[in-house]
RNA sequence: AGGGGUGUCGCCAAGUUGGUAAGGCAACGGGUUUUGGUCCCGUCAUUUCGAGGGUUCGAGUCCUUCCGCCCCUG
């Protein structure tokens, strides 16, 4: 009896990353029946250096890996790490570089969620003869079928504090119909509470999982090109020592006392020039975005929806208009944004229901 | 050279009828954050107010000498 359930038991791969929210997840999974298997991309291909501790591309992933493949021991799972390298190379640190060097500021985390972990990832481990019907992080936001739309649809996470949908809105269709999100629907406090309730040793492990660590610059291969911080009449205010240090909107850094704090308004890549100005002149009414990706059919939506120009943040009110390109889409605020950044990702929504989004142009 | 002005934290800038150094910016530290962003919290002049001397119980604030800048006249 056992053993033809055991064949029944759908099964699900989990990415694990050796903290809390992943370790949780499996447990969820196992605790829900699923036949759980355990997986990791190994990514970092770099120089050896010193861990700089929790990131993604870190010399030092070879402890998260181990930590992972321990995890999986105890919850009594098998675990795979498998090599991702190559790809992650070519298709983040590459796009990251790229994007950093033409004045945009990159969501490599976006990239990197379409593309490797629940693309790649998920296909080699099919590849390498690991079967499964699901696919499972431990991002907090859900996926749920959707009679309505009659597919699956990406909705935040009920820890409006910790929702990571953003990181998800270019999942396609299929990626979403095979994915699995337990902790969308739970707090991070349970979540914690739970691991230290089962015994597992990342209960309290911190939260925050960074990209890279060091210093970008690193990532860029580039030496140091000093050029000049202006404002928006041209006149010279303070010193850079590289364009892609700086990103709209942003203000620590600038080492510019004036009588008002200053932002980056814009980044030239050519004439290698930082603009800068106060808030207000921060502040934009509208956005054009490309590579659209929508979840949801427009003409099911309407217009009129939320959005998000950055990961950690509140929606905010919109409306989008179609342009004559049909590849862009052009979104107002209902309220002005400071800091719309491009190569930043703007992502509907609907409520709590992820309707899409796209690169800020 | 003469006349006027001015000299307070890296930058800007309050400092009242002398009473025991606001604030902003920057910087630094921390929190939040799967994007070096935003945001939030904290620290940041006490042999100190250009330097010396004086008056006073007490001076950034009054007197005086010197020094430095700025403007005008020459």
């Amino acid at each position: 009896m056992a053993c033809s359930n055991e064949t029944q038991r759908p099964t699900v791969l989990v990415g694990l990353s050796g903290g809390v929210d992943s370790a949780v997840t499996a447990l969820l999974l196992l605790e829900q029946g699923y036949r759980v298997i355990g997986v990791t991309m190994a990514v970092y291909d770099g120089p050896f250096a010193p861990s700089r501790g929790n990131s993604c591309y870190d010399c030092g992933e070879r402890e998260d890996i181990r930590l992972a493949s321990d995890l999986a021991g105890m919850l009594g799972i098998p675990f795979h790490a498998l090599d991702c390298a190559g790809s992650y190379r070519r298709v983040v640190l590459d796009y990251f570089r790229e994007s950093y060097l033409a004045g945009k500021t990159p969501n490599p985390c976006v990239r990197c969620n379409q593309m490797l972990k629940f693309g790649l990832l998920p296909v080699l481990a099919a590849k390498s003869g690991l079967r499964h019907e699901y696919f499972a992080t431990g991002h907090y936001a859900r996926v749920e079928f959707s009679r309505r739309f009659n597919r699956h649809v990406l909705r935040r996470g009920l820890d409006e504090r910790k929702d990571q949908s953003y990181f998800l809105y270019r999942l396609s269709r299929r990626q979403l119909s095979r994915t699995l999100l337990p902790l969308g629907e739970m707090r991070k406090v349970d979540v914690r509470a739970l691991a230290a309730r089962r015994g597992l040793p990342v209960h309290d492990k911190p939260d925050s999982q960074d990209f890279y660590a060091g210093d970008y610059a690193e990532l860029l291969g580039r030496q140091p090109m000093p050029g000049n911080i202006v404002d928006t009449e041209g006149r010279v205010l303070g010193r850079h020592i590289g364009y892609w240090h700086h990103t709209p909107g942003q203000r620590k850094g600038l080492g510019i006392a004036a009588a008002v704090p200053l932002y980056v308004l814009r980044v030239d890549a050519e004439r290698n020039e930082v603009v800068v100005g106060p808030l207000a002149q921060s502040l934009r009414s509208s956005c054009r975005i490309g590579d659209v990706r929508l979840m949801l059919p427009p003409a099911e939506t309407g217009f009129a929806m939320e959005a998000r120009i950055r990961s950690s943040q509140q929606p905010t009110p919109v409306t989008v208009r179609p342009e004559e390109d049909s590849r862009l889409l052009t979104v107002d605020f209902a309220e002005l944004q400071p800091g719309v950044a491009p190569g930043q990702s703007l992502v509907l929504s609907l409520g709590d229901m992820i309707v899409g989004g796209g690169v800020i142009q």
